[in-house]
DNA sequence: GCCAACGTTGGC
DNA sequence: GCCAACGTTGGC
């Protein structure tokens, strides 16, 4: 199943995701427990699609993938994380509105009003949608 | 900077 | 177990 999580850039952008040794992460801090169980169903290799918010404009920036499926915080092993890995930052950010004004982007929950889940769920095609817009088509 | 939406906390 | 108060998130 492919997902999207969400980030600050003033916390951790994709930028510093390219930074970082082996382009990897541990994705932590998560203190959410729905999003905690997302993490922990995300399997090694799945796509996700990674969204700035807070940012200028708010969009998805990116695809990474999951190079480690969940474990136990060190210090904290009632929570969990996973390794997130840069596969790709995309040229332009896919912005809100971009996604907004695409029918079949209707049921992401990111664009859902209040919605502060910082990992979730999307389906296959709504990944491929967003893949298509982040290449610059425009079409159905 | 504002504020609506949401999750969590804590008194009862 | 309810619910008001509070802190945080995130778009604008």
């Amino acid at each position: 199943m492919p997902w999207l999580v969400k980030s600050d850039p003033e916390t951790f952008s994709i930028d510093d995701l390219a930074k970082a040794k082996n382009k990897t992460t541990s994705w932590d801090g998560v203190r959410n427990y729905q999003a905690r169980n997302y993490l922990r169903a995300m399997k090694k290799g799945e796509r996700v699609l990674f969204y700035h918010s807070n940012a200028e404009p708010p969009g998805v920036v990116g695809v990474v993938k999951v190079a480690r499926e969940a474990y136990p915080e060190p210090k904290d092993d009632e929570w969990s994380a996973v390794d997130l890995e840069l596969v790709e930052k995309f040229a332009h950010t896919v912005s809100i509105d971009a996604l907004r004004g695409q029918k079949s982007l209707a049921d992401l929950m990111i664009l859902r009003k209040g919605s502060r889940l910082s990992v979730t769920p999307i389906t296959d095609a709504e990944m491929k949608r967003v893949l298509e817009l982040a290449r610059g088509k425009s079409g159905a």
